[in-house]
DNA sequence: TCGATATTTCTAGAATTTTAGAACCAACAG
DNA sequence: CTGTTGGTTCTAAAATTCTAGAAATATCGA
């Protein structure tokens, strides 16, 4: 179930999936996340495509699901693993959301 | 005059930028420009409403501004600060239009 | 049970980031 | 020119992150 994201526990989480979408190589896991779909990846795909060693991207991988990024399901032994685009949705728009929220003339907000 | 989502330029920027907010102190640093909208905030200003050692905050501000995120101009003495939200936005909008980009099967991709 | 495949955990070195005091510089008022 | 205000650069210590080999674990087929 995904939390609105005026959600005190998403706004906690707002840096922590930043930072995690801020290093290129898992920025390069999530795209490739992304653009498979709903239907996702096996980890092995995932490494397949980046030429990644096992051990780093099980590291990165970690990552991205603690910050609700990628969700992970096991079927038998491969490790599916899919993108959330919401949550990253959600996220930016917690941004939209407070834009000028300072200024008090909205005749000097023409931005949102 | 800023550059469209789909130049390589940007996308050479999207890790870094997103790192440059994956930071707490940073990303504080840039919602209270984001909500002093247009106008930005003088250093001085950001200090005073987020209590940070200047160093701290002249190291922060330049990483933010180094990507992008955030412009300087200065008015005498004191330095104007304005976050560039368009960088952010379009930033995002690289997220979206990958999204589901591999899927043959356009039945297999609700999310976009 | 044995072996193969898929993936994680352990470990540790290298690199980077974060933080902030102290010294420094630039613009301006007097 | 002198002092003050606004900000940066220098420096360095502490913390964190990144990377990947090696060993370990888990699932499944034969």
């Amino acid at each position: 179930m995904s939390q609105t994201a005026s959600n005190p526990v998403q706004e906690l989480l707002v840096a922590p999936r930043l930072a995690a979408l801020g290093n290129e190589t898992r920025l390069a896991i999530y795209r490739s996340l992304v653009r498979a779909g709903q239907n996702g990846l096996p980890v092995a795909g995932v490494q397949e495509r980046l030429q990644i060693p096992a051990s780093t991207l099980s590291h990165h991988l970690r990552r991205l699901v603690e910050v609700g990024l990628v969700t992970q399901e096991r079927e038998g032994t491969t490790l599916h693993c899919t993108a959330d685009f919401q949550v990253m949705s959600d996220t930016f728009a917690l941004f939209q959301r407070e834009c000028c929220a300072d200024v008090s003339d909205p005749t000097q907000n023409p931005c949102c």
